[in-house]
DNA sequence: GATGAATGAGTGTTCATTCAT
DNA sequence: CATGAATGAACACTCATTCAT
């Protein structure tokens, strides 16, 4: 009865979710490159036009998917933040997050990955959505004055400390290669080695 | 007559190169999704119809340009192999002749980048690929053996000593970070740092 | 509470005027064919959905806009009509005043013509339009009477008297060609000597 | 036969030409707005990507439909020109011609009237076209010279001299208003008086 | 071997209109 | 009265591919 009555003439955050997940999946299941507007639409049940009520056009749904995404991860990475733990606690923790997030998460993931090496790339403003990602690049400063991590340019650092570990844990990656906990805090010890002082 | 032929022969490589590099330049300029075969022929000079005389569809022409660059890439990471050389310093020497080449061909890589996270990864014998890298997989095994390099799972040696240096020398990556030499002796100095037992 | 009606009922009103201004303005604007009920809603700052509010469809519409014109143009025809002048300076101030009428208008006028040269004119009850011009045709039934103007079939006579003057007012048919008082006094008596007995 | 062994794959002058009579005859039955690209196609008997082997863009289409159709007019027109002629006789020859061509052909002078009357019209090279009334001009200009025609701003002469004529031979102008060859002759005398000296 | 013609199926997007609020 | 949400149908156009030449 509730599903009788429920308002189809609302704009629906159900329905901005169910097209959110259904970009997701298409991505997912078929490429970005055969992702049409139709097919999401059709995945998500909702006409396409209706999908139009909801995006500006392709463009706006796929970055903002995108974004949409970014968050959940930087979210994910900055779960249990305690700037009070030791340096390299701090960093083990959000590497921790950020690994079980990922592998849990591989949809999101390998979305992410597609949309980042596709020229959509250049429709996203990447500085507002580094700021999400703020405090963990400010616990690197912090180390680097402390002498405890190396003073390089900092995109080495990334490409060192976060870097390795999406490979890790995408799912073409591990193809037959299975990484239990223990693996993972040898990968962050090796992470470790490469930015420490 | 013999002429004649060798002229047609070098004619035909002349124009699958021409397909090879016009994949990839149309794959750069406007991304994976948007590159038609029609618009990858023009680009090459020929029609779409003499496209098919060299590739049996689409899938095709993207694997088998994929392959191609992959081709590429390990002769540039092999290029000046020596083996009597210390092992820290073939790898030294491999990371930097790859870090180069894809500096200098970063149309190709990013073309490597988006193929590799379509589902058409899924097309591609990655064990026949693998086996053009087996000679830096093999000096990796032998630093194993002799407690040089820390006995970790495989995908983990290659997650740090490789994968950082394709971001640092993605084009999109650096924006606005210029890295000079000195910063690449420091780069490889930080994946052997993490590798190194 | 008067108030609060008559407040209503302007308010209305208003909106029908705001929709015809917008219909008009955007088949200038865009051309018939572009024009859609979404557009011109916007242009007149309401919901798509109040249009039908005011108009049954798109049809009615686009004719109730073409009438609304088309009466407009009789009473610029028709103005400082005056029964007594000679049956030439009659025409003469009926011809001047559409001329000033449409070079002032051209808008409306190029609504007409749009919307005269579609199929959309078979949605006219002509007969009741016409009506509305009617004094302007008794004055030359009584010109042929008296021998002043021919005494041909009724569609030559306005084919000369009020056609080329909507093309010497168009927007589209004087690039370049400035028409001045003059010039329209000329005019119309080629008109007049073309019907003139 | 001769139709089974039809080269279907070979550019057909055919099918050009089914689509220039397609696309004058869906203007005419359902209007210029109305008319899509995929009913001018089927309306000609073929698909909707086989009229973009023909023609670039549906604008493309209509354009050169027009211009066409333009060419016809002026062949028509110019038929049996004879300089000759006393000029009033050239003059009514042309007339003449052209109400004939128009009222045979309706379905075409349809097409340019509601062409004329679209925001297209600004897509001719309305210079070129008017080269193909040339003689037509250039004799109103001897009559100029020769104080026979009077001397007023060009476009007068043509409101006057031609104007009247299409409404006359329009369909929509004569409901129910038959024209015979007699009226024909007193048009053509009302025109010449509008514009003798 | 090379290509222009051909097309059914698809693209992203807008359409006119309805309906629940 | 006014509107945002909703949609099936249509839009102009491109797709990957085939085929006759």
């Amino acid at each position: 009865m509730n599903v009788y009555f429920r308002n189809m003439r609302t704009k629906d955050e159900e329905k901005k979710q169910a097209l959110f997940e259904a970009t997701v999946k298409t991505v997912n299941d078929i490429g970005f490159a055969a992702s049409s507007v139709s097919k999401i639409a059709r995945e998500a049940g909702v006409s396409s036009s209706t999908l139009y009520v909801y995006h500006k056009n392709k463009e706006e749904l796929l970055v903002s998917t995108y974004v949409e995404i970014k968050k959940k991860i930087s979210r994910a990475l900055l779960g249990n933040y305690d700037e009070t733990l030791p340096l390299r606690d701090i960093l083990r923790r959000g590497w921790y997050n950020m690994y079980v997030w990922i592998s849990e998460n591989q949809v999101y993931y390998d979305y992410v990955e597609q949309f980042a090496s596709s020229p959509f790339r250049a429709r996203v403003n990447h500085d507002v959505l580094d700021r999400y990602f703020l405090p963990i690049f400010q616990v690197m400063e912090k180390g680097i004055e402390q002498k405890i991590i190396k003073n390089v340019k900092r995109p080495l650092l990334s490409a060192f400390m976060f870097h390795p570990l999406t490979r890790l844990a995408a799912v073409q990656w591990c193809q037959g290669v299975e990484l239990d906990e223990n693996d993972i805090e040898i990968a962050f010890a090796m992470a470790w080695d490469a930015i420490r002082f």
